[in-house]
DNA sequence: TGTACATCAGTGAACGCGCGTTCACTGATGTAC
DNA sequence: TGTACATCAGTGAACGCGCGTTCACTGATGTAC
């Protein structure tokens, strides 16, 4: 059995590890472009380069931070559709089921704003991938944020509530839809009252349940 | 009548306005985080710092481009919704030209990438504002973007193509589907062939007229 | 019409910031014998 | 069980990048008389 290095010690251990999550930590506090090398190699004390035998470059390190990002959406995902009760098999539960999913995807933005941006920073992560790429971004079900919306389309298609024909191309108006809304009330529109934004993203929910019915 | 200065003379005579058309440049092709005074002074000819005399510091010029990219956004929205025929006043047109204000809108991010992403980084610029704050970025017909939008649904609504109820957040629904569309399209979803990306947009707008109606 | 002078609009050098990345190095660790 | 040595995981100095911003300056312009 290891012991654990104390502090002070030359070898650090598990710096790979303890960068990693100092990284994520400036991911949180200021998004993609706050996740540096440097500052995070100051952070767990030690000197500025010492990364360089863990990560080929500072991308490779922010790689790995955004499939993290990715999997905590993911994760806070499925949360919030397991909060339904999975053992209610109705066209309503199908319906808040798929409300919940765009509910947790906007819930994380507005809270998690430097995450979420670090998670959509990855020019070679999409979340529309279903295998290889995104495998890192993952919950716990095993899907990324972008599988799940499509299951719980599929499920609401399933419980009737989907006209036919309307399926197609309807997992990408969704993601669209609460995608755009994160980034207004993040950005432009940050200054709207709490209650205004709720009603809004319920009202705009709706329509899209309206639209696909 | 003043003569035009000749390259080389000391005076530049309208630097202010070579700098701010260098800048938007600098932002269409490489978004905000490109527009610098330096580099812009740069292709001006000029010496790094002149651009003191003319804007306070680098927050102001880019504050300036961004209201243009604003600017150029609204002028978009106006040409396609005036595409449509004003004559007609039929429900159909109605949907047409509410159709056109999307479509404008996604049409512009697509293919002005940098230009939009500056339209939206500032923090004091609302385009949900009507009145003096957005007073810039407006199209020939005074008003901004999102007005046009407004007045896109408001005129739905007139014709009959809104169901009663509908048309409060009408406006937030419909920014941020063709919000997030854009983002989308121009960050994790790239690759998507354009064929597939033009038939998801029209699905898209579909549903939310299905939506509201 | 000419001249003195204030003002304006540029210049060049400099400072400081934080970053990524490379280099030769050295202390610590583990493994072969 | 002990020792030689390869390997691994850190260090410190250094380079180069581009930026924003300030400073004392100077060339050009326009205005008052």
């Amino acid at each position: 059995m290891m012991a654990v290095k104390e502090k002070g010690a030359y070898h650090h251990g598990n710096l790979r590890a303890a960068l990693l999550e100092a990284a994520f930590e400036l991911a949180r506090e200021g998004g993609p472009d706050a996740v540096a090398l440097r500052e995070a190699s100051r952070r767990v004390g030690v000197s500025h380069n010492a990364g360089y035998r863990h990560f080929p470059d500072r991308d490779a390190l922010l790689a790995e931070v955004g499939i993290e990002c990715m999997r905590r959406l993911a994760l806070l995902m499925e949360e919030l559709i397991a909060s339904v009760d999975p053992a209610e098999g109705t066209l309503a539960a199908a319906r808040m089921r798929l409300r919940m999913t765009g509910v947790a995807y906007i819930r994380f933005a507005l809270e998690e704003p430097g995450l979420f941006r670090t998670a959509f920073c990855l020019s070679g992560l999409h979340p529309a991938d279903t295998g290889s790429l995104g495998a890192g971004g993952v919950g716990d079900s095993g899907l990324g944020p972008f599988q799940l919306l499509q299951r719980s389309l599929d499920e609401l298609l399933d419980a009737g509530g989907i006209a036919p024909g309307r399926r197609p191309y309807a997992d990408y108006a969704a993601w669209a839809m609460v995608h755009g809304f994160s980034m207004l009330m993040l950005e432009p529109l940050r200054e709207m009252p709490v209650a205004e934004r709720d009603a809004a993203m319920v009202r705009m929910l709706e329509v899209f349940e309206l639209g696909l019915a």
